[in-house]
DNA sequence: AAAAAAGTAAACTGCTTAGTGCATTTTATT
DNA sequence: AATAAAATGCACTAAGCAGTTTACTTTTTT
């Protein structure tokens, strides 16, 4: 069946689309709601006939973004494949998703609209970090299986994120750093887990 | 000799401090002239005879800030002691500048300002970034005494790097976490040099 | 084709804020 | 004590911006 999109829905994504490239452009702050009825070539008007307020606006494309971005991904221990390789792996997943445009963008957005709204931000942040557990639970399940030994698991797991999010996120979230190229990432999660692994796996000959 | 401090100075100080509270907690944006003015104790004239316009006052801050926290710090490497001894010192001096109270307020002043003009940030940071060469000075030394085999120099120094301000900077530059105790910066010192000593350092009974 | 729903342009309200002008008072210098 | 320098209070300008109102046009629905 045909989504029939309407002269509404249209100029509601004309709206959404200008709105998030403005927001990560000028900031939230720095996008007047006329500048952005340019962008978006809409009246003003339109753009409150869709949302009540600028704020409501932010929440929204934040929330909406944010939800898409977050589509957990799904990953098993394997007691037989070699660490190295399933780490590797799951690493990559990671910066993946920390490297998307739409990741970063959001993340933009949202750390500078809350910048001085620590508050409300962590709040936020609160309802999805649920998702860290695909990390946590290989590194169980490898403990478990007595190939890894970390005194703690925590710490261990916060070592692996400062990793990765110092190579592929922080920088680029304040554009310090250009994005990594697919060759920088392959290296950062290659170099990531060798460098995490040899202090935490058990010694045995593969 | 006596400074001699006169009135003039007096109120000049009362409005920096006034300042860099104040754009630390409100931001720059989000702090008025007016209520800069009230919060030092000085009526808003005088404000603007110590400083043209407030964009003069946020980088006289900043530039100042900047040069206070940057006293650069002499370490040496010695081919005696254990390395796991001497990094830790190392990575706890580094934990130590950024877990200051006037690093993390200057930061959060500079990077609230910039968020948007990332083109001036990088200008203004790469002036400074040249104090970065504690580590990679001590790295070297231990690689040509034998004890460090590092394949990618610049790559090593980025993960040690990547572990201290994911431990103790970025968390805290957002207030998504609560600053290090004191214990906690040892932790992290210890086992940062552990973690990358297990993977860097040669075998070798000491 | 008529009614309802949505969009448009432009002027307008109300508020905030950076920065100024000026007459007066306070402090420092000679 | 006289003069210069700095500080003060307060009203003011000019600009920016979120959100509204109005009178009108276009699209969608029935």
């Amino acid at each position: 069946m045909k989504p029939h999109r309407t002269r509404s829905d249209i100029k509601r994504e004309a709206i959404i689309n200008a709105a998030k490239q403005a927001f990560q452009t000028y900031g939230v702050n720095g996008t007047t709601m006329d500048k952005l009825a340019q962008v978006a070539q809409v009246s003003k008007r339109t753009v409150y006939n869709h949302f009540c307020t600028k704020e409501e606006l932010v929440m929204y494309l934040i929330r909406e973004l944010w939800s898409k971005t977050m589509l957990s991904v799904a990953a098993s221990y394997s007691s037989v494949q070699p660490l190295q390789q399933q780490l590797q792996a799951l690493l990559r997943i990671e910066i993946d998703l920390f490297t998307g445009d739409e990741y970063l963008e959001l993340a933009r957005v949202a750390f500078g609209h809350f910048f001085y709204k620590t508050d409300k931000l962590r709040d936020e942040i609160c309802q999805f970090t649920a998702q860290e557990t695909v990390l946590h639970k290989w590194l169980k399940c490898a403990q478990d299986d007595g190939r890894l030994v970390m005194d703690d698991l925590q710490a261990s797991i916060k070592e692996l994120g400062c990793l990765v999010r110092g190579h592929c996120f922080w920088p680029q979230l304040l554009k310090l750093e250009p994005p990594l190229s697919e060759e920088a990432k392959q290296r950062v999660a290659e170099r990531t887990a060798a460098l995490f692994l040899s202090h935490y796996a058990v010694e045995r000959p593969e």
